[in-house]
DNA sequence: TATTGTTATACTCTATAACTATA
DNA sequence: TATAGTTATAGAGTATAACAATA
């Protein structure tokens, strides 16, 4: 009946606790990101991974579907069905490149990159929730950890598209961030 | 052809970069330590699943499986697969709680002690391999801030079982960690 | 021959609902 | 009635393989 009893559940203190649970806090933390921000993109096609396409092609120059799979690490069979939502929601179009007929760059549309402009304040509240009751210097220090690490990752990470490595670059602050 | 044409690609410093790409960041991160973690543990059922709930019953007393599975928040029907898994592998044993016979309480067994000794060697060698290149410094505090964010969070959602915000709080170094 | 994008298929993982046994 | 655990099923997400167009 007492499920917490100490003598024989698992909260009591009698016994140690591992050092790093490395994958536990990350899971956590990312999982608490993804259902709130699911929540503020609610209508994006593909929600989180829609936004994240959109955000990533409203603030570069166009990029082709194989770049956007390789930054996001995530199969390139994906791309079509999600570009395809994006496309018909009016907020990204498919442009053949001149140079290679057999790329085709995603570009922002005006509505896409009006739409992302609110989604990015929506996104910042529930980023705000999820952070909430946190000292602000911690947050901001780990926010900025996890992007050097993030970028020093994935730079190290073979079979990159070596566009993709620069954009990365650019997003990391100790490689010189283009916007702070 | 050339994919990586400043003018034409994702490459151009030419846009700007969103401040914060926390869910990319953190899933960068979050793959990483999959992708390595789950060679590490190579035969444990369910790979890095199993292992995170090896090493939560080999650190504790026997917690019953709703509470282990809203201590990994992950739907109580994923359960029995991975017990019967951890099970079937001599890992782990279900044991009838004397107090409330509905409940199973999951301990370790001397097979599966042994076993997590071994694991945790190849997964600190794992998260080392996460880490490499970046500064000792750098990624302490980067873990210790995951951690306490990990659990500021945890502890903050709602429809918890108390035991597992108290065992929890044990992890978090700022609330008195019971091993270091 | 290699690469971009696409389609179709199969597989894994997860979520939903319903059941049992205990309380 | 409510809860722990289980089972079966359906759904979402993902990976595999094969194809067309272009280089």
């Amino acid at each position: 009946m007492d499920a917490c009893n100490p003598e024989a559940g698992m909260s009591s203190p009698t016994v140690g606790i591992p050092g790093s649970d490395l994958g536990w806090y990350l899971g956590v933390i990312l999982r608490s990101w993804h259902e709130r921000v699911e929540q503020a993109v609610e209508g994006v096609p593909h929600g989180t991974r829609g936004y994240q396409i959109l955000s990533v092609v409203g603030h570069n120059n166009p990029p082709t579907q194989s770049g956007l799979a390789k930054h996001l690490r995530i199969d390139k069979t994906v791309m079509p069905y999600v570009i395809d939502a994006l496309e018909n929601a009016g907020l990204v179009e498919r442009k053949t490149d001149p140079a290679d007929r057999r790329v085709r760059r995603i570009a922002i549309t005006a509505d896409g990159a009006a739409r992302l402009t609110e989604l990015e304040a929506k996104v910042r509240a529930a980023e705000d929730a999820v952070f909430e009751g946190v000292p602000a210097p911690l947050r901001r220090v780990f926010v900025d950890n996890a992007a050097q690490l993030a970028v020093s990752i994935h730079n190290n990470q073979p079979a990159l598209d070596p566009c993709v490595a620069v954009l990365d670059a650019l997003v990391d602050p100790a490689l010189g961030s283009v916007q702070p």
